[in-house]
DNA sequence: TTTAAATTTCATAAATTTAAGATATTATAT
DNA sequence: ATATAATATCTTAAATTTATGAAATTTAAA
């Protein structure tokens, strides 16, 4: 899931950029509306965030460029109370909306909003891809065929990437609360889940004495 | 629920109060960040409110020296268009933000949000933090990998700053009251438990036929 | 029903962590 | 300064925990 901040403050690009990637997603950055507008020329995006105010070429401009070049989703950052450039902005087909200064946190689950509106019901971390509608995981664009068990496992990480699980709440999250299963039982589905997982094989972290952990550092 | 409203306006403490005493939060107030210190080092509160802008001393630095004494989530208010500070206070750990002028339903709603999410997820005592969830110690923002006792052990000594645990309640926190372990042993795990800490190694203090002391100053 | 696939269990291997003894070092009191 | 007691460190063996391959069981499909 690949994302493009367009901002022509660096250290705002980096905030939100942090945040993203953190969260799985891919970063991109621009500093004005014509370098943005050549990122979308060459490269396929998820979801745009893009500021109003930018030297060059202002975002509203940029908006309606990209448009007309590809059909993406997007964000407008905007300082607080710009009114005119809001309602232009729908007019010109702007999915969201976000004033300055803004929680990264909200900003994120706007993106989340966005893209599920727009790609369905998916979760990405890095190069994985749980598409739940289809039923099926992609690994860089492959499909990886997992059993029920392995997808209902590695969907558990994906939603608590970085999130260390105790062998309980694995247990508790895949059979419910009254299963009793055996740990040795949970370590054969991670081994099978990992043999599956190709460059992400390393990614599942065993925890000694507590369980497991899906890490994703950005790179 | 306890919350601390920090403002030098008292009419805006005085509206948040009310607001949030409607929903059941006892409030304190504090007008300058020193005041909003010497309430953090002698309550316990559930969210603190703070505004950026103060007399004295500015949010941000009480923010900074409240994160040190106590693990408590944090919401800052601020006059629009403070994009710097308001960076600067995510990376302080500022857990939302809120700009004036504000509607005290969406305030209270992020208190809500807060208090849910950041219940006893991280420890922090200076630059170390340990964050249970992710079961993960890091010292100045470096991962620092620790063996389960050591991670029990370190946790301990955070929940413990600057008390003297002897020997005795160091075996019974971390292997029960009834098992017999040597004070060699402990001696041991403090050793390797010192190896890693960095710059805080000397920070657990031996205290002669007692046991060890976690010491931090604020600086 | 038969067959194949998926899941669980089991046994063993491999890896890591822990405990405790021996020895060295340090602090304290005389 | 020296003796003594307490702690620190090093080493190694034991214990614990996880990984893995294979067998047994269950489930689902043909």
């Amino acid at each position: 899931m690949r994302i493009l901040v367009v901002d022509d403050e660096e250290l705002i690009r980096d905030v939100v950029c942090e945040y993203a990637e953190n969260e799985g997603y891919k970063c991109d950055q621009a500093e004005d509306g014509i370098k943005a507008i050549e990122k979308v020329e060459t490269n396929k995006y998820d979801c745009i965030i893009m500021d109003i105010m930018m030297p060059n070429m202002d975002g509203l401009t940029a908006i309606k460029e990209i448009k007309e070049i590809a059909n993406v989703p997007i964000i407008c950052l905007s300082a607080r109370g710009e009114e005119f450039d809001k309602l232009q902005g729908f007019k010109l087909g702007i999915d969201d909306y976000v004033t300055k200064p803004f929680s990264p946190k909200e900003l994120i689950a706007r993106i989340k909003a966005v893209t599920k509106r727009t790609n369905g019901d998916l979760i990405t971390v890095g190069d994985i891809t749980i598409d739940e509608l289809k039923h099926e995981v992609t690994i860089d664009g492959d499909v990886v065929e997992l059993t029920h068990t392995q997808f209902c496992l590695l969907k558990l990480f994906l939603q608590n990437v970085n999130i260390a699980l105790s062998r309980n709440a694995i247990i508790e999250a895949i059979w419910g609360y009254d299963y009793e299963a055996d740990d040795r039982t949970i370590d054969a589905h991670i081994k099978l889940l990992r043999s599956k997982l190709g460059k992400y094989r390393n990614s599942i972290k065993t925890i000694r004495k507590v369980g497991y952990k899906f890490v994703y550092e950005k790179k």
